[in-house]
RNA sequence: GGGCGCGUAGCUCAGGGGUAGAGCAUCUGCCUUUUAAGCAGAGGGUCGGUGGUUCGAGCCCACCCGCGCUCACCA
């Protein structure tokens, strides 16, 4: 037993390791190899009937114990909740011992028939227990109690987020409104996935490993490939070789995976997120707004059952059309200046009006999103679509068929923060290449988040891409929304961390 | 990266130069319908680390490590 487990033991850890031995010396199996179940926590309660002495089988963790000599009461935690069992000596006989060697945390299977107690808790009586899983570590349990007004009050609560991140296993176990937010993660990507898969869309999968990245404005990690001896990046974006996709004919794709981006990292970044990217042919952004809008309402319809959230103390609803606002037009009655026709110098200065440090704003798109950021998209709470972004933001996008200096670009909206992005995708392969070039430019200037030149993909759209509409949505961004965390790091479930120290 | 804050028992936290504390958890004894079970007793700490000031440092100072919040960049 001289383990790594051991090194660090403490007074409880060991007093486990007794317990252990103890048990096997009684020929007690300390980790089983299964037990069979027909029950829950929740089919008991819920189904419970006076007098019917229901018999189940049922496996948890242990999560309170009570323990009065010769008998018992704990608490078993199981995936659909808790429930009370109430384990005699009369009745289990041997295993009684057993149970006297157990801890909260231990995970047992019983067998009994439902009963209520004398204060009215729907429990189950114990006939025979096993010991499932005998844990190592003690639980930093909590305990509850309910006040005068029946709120359940939480004491102790297991709350340091270091090691609830570090520990999310623990986390889990103790603190139940954790999973539930993960459950309603899950949901919603299943929902998502039956919605376009229903739709009539391709889910493929695209390469994490690229001799170059794209699709995005934001600096990558690099690793390296040993028999190639070439140097690849992560994607920092699905887009590119979506695209491509359409090239070669496919009536819609779309891919739901992880995108990574060698950035800051704080309440809505981390260094890998997840990224729903759709591109269909043959449509343009008109149409895929109609599309979120419908996309998002079965979404909330399918796992929710309802269109109203309150999001960080906002009520929000997610109607059958969102507001539809022009980002030029928006801005002009903001600050009172086109923001195409301005030059730099007047973006600065309303940039600078606006308590905006212009540090690094150094072309007009840059400086007119940041006074986009803070002028307008903090009021944009409802679900809303800013349409026609500026042509140097946007070097994967068609310009506008009518308007000049900008693109056919949307963003959703909703709570202030950017859900969604997509565009009508540019086609015209000479005009692409000037665009790449343009950002190469950017580039030598020193931004390092400017697209580099992609011959392949440019070679693709010389064959000929049909019009596409393409869209993506920062899957923990929505998520976030749906489910009220205000931190990405609440919906995923190893965010990441700097590595532990010893 | 900058600013602010935090780090004391397994968990949640008090203590701010003079013997290291509480509740829960743990251990021993009693207890066969309890539920933050109860009663009686006990154990448990390199007070994040390293240096310094001091007769004496969880406490004051410096540096380091880790975390949280926030600002900047990005989705």
């Amino acid at each position: 037993m001289d383990n790594n487990v051991q090194q660090d033991v403490n007074v409880l850890i060991k007093r486990r390791f007794e317990e252990l031995t103890e048990l096997k010396s009684k020929g007690f199996e300390p980790f089983a190899y299964s037990y069979d179940i027909d029950s829950n926590s929740e089919d008991i309660i819920k189904n419970f009937k006076e007098d019917e002495k229901r018999v189940v089988k049922i496996a948890g963790r242990i999560m309170a114990l009570r323990r009065m000599g010769k008998a018992s009461f704990a608490h078993i935690q199981d995936h659909e909740g808790r429930i009370q069992i109430y384990l005699r000596k009369d009745d289990i006989g041997d295993s009684y011992d057993a149970f006297r060697l157990l801890d909260i945390g231990d995970i047992i299977g019983v067998e009994g028939f439902v009963f209520k107690t004398k204060t009215g808790e729907i429990s189950v009586h114990v006939t025979s227990m096993k010991l499932l899983s005998k844990t190592l570590r003690p639980l930093p349990i909590a305990k509850e109690t309910v006040d005068e007004a029946g709120n359940k009050i939480i004491h102790d609560q297991f709350a340091d987020k270091e090691l609830r991140y570090r520990q999310r296993y623990v986390d889990l176990v103790v603190n139940p409104e954790v999973r539930d937010v993960f459950i309603k993660r899950s949901k919603i990507v299943s929902a998502m996935r039956n919605f376009l898969d229903s739709e009539g869309y391709l889910e493929v999968e695209t390469p994490i490993l690229q001799p170059l990245y794209g699709g995005a404005a934001a600096r990558p990690f690099t690793t390296y490939h040993n028999t190639l001896d070439t140097t690849f990046y992560l994607r920092i974006a699905d887009e590119l070789y979506l695209k491509r996709l359409i090239v070669g004919g496919f009536n819609g794709v779309y891919e739901i995976s992880k995108d990574f981006r060698n950035e800051g990292m704080d309440k809505t970044h981390n260094p890998e997120f997840t990224m729903m990217e759709l591109y269909v042919p043959y449509k343009d952004y008109e149409w895929m707004m109609t599309f979120v809008e419908k996309m998002i309402h079965n979404i909330c319809k399918n796992v929710f059952n309802k269109l109203e959230f309150e999001y960080d103390g906002k009520n929000i609803t997610f109607g059958s059309s969102w507001k539809r606002v022009s980002m030029i037009d928006e801005l002009k009655e903001k600050i009172g200046i086109d923001v195409l026709s301005a030059d730099v110098k007047q973006l600065k200065e309303s940039a600078m009006k606006l308590g905006i440090d212009i540090k690094g704003l150094e072309t007009k798109g840059k400086l007119i999103d940041e006074i986009f950021s803070v002028a307008v998209q903090p009021e944009l709470i409802q679900p809303t679509f800013v349409i026609d972004y500026p042509v140097e933001l946007s070097p994967l996008a068609k310009k506008h068929r009518t308007r000049n200096g900008v693109v056919e670009r949307f963003e959703g909206y909703v709570a202030g923060r950017e859900i969604c992005n997509a565009f009508s995708e540019l086609n015209d392969p000479i005009d692409q290449r000037e665009r790449f070039e343009a950002q190469g430019k950017m580039r030598e200037e020193g931004d390092q988040e400017a697209h580099q030149i992609d011959e392949d993909f440019l070679r693709a759209l010389e064959y000929g891409m049909p019009p596409t509409a393409g869209l993506g949505i920062g899957i923990d961004r929505l998520v976030m929304l749906l489910t009220n965390q205000t931190s990405i790091r609440d919906v995923i479930f190893f965010p990441q961390m700097k590595p532990e120290v010893k």
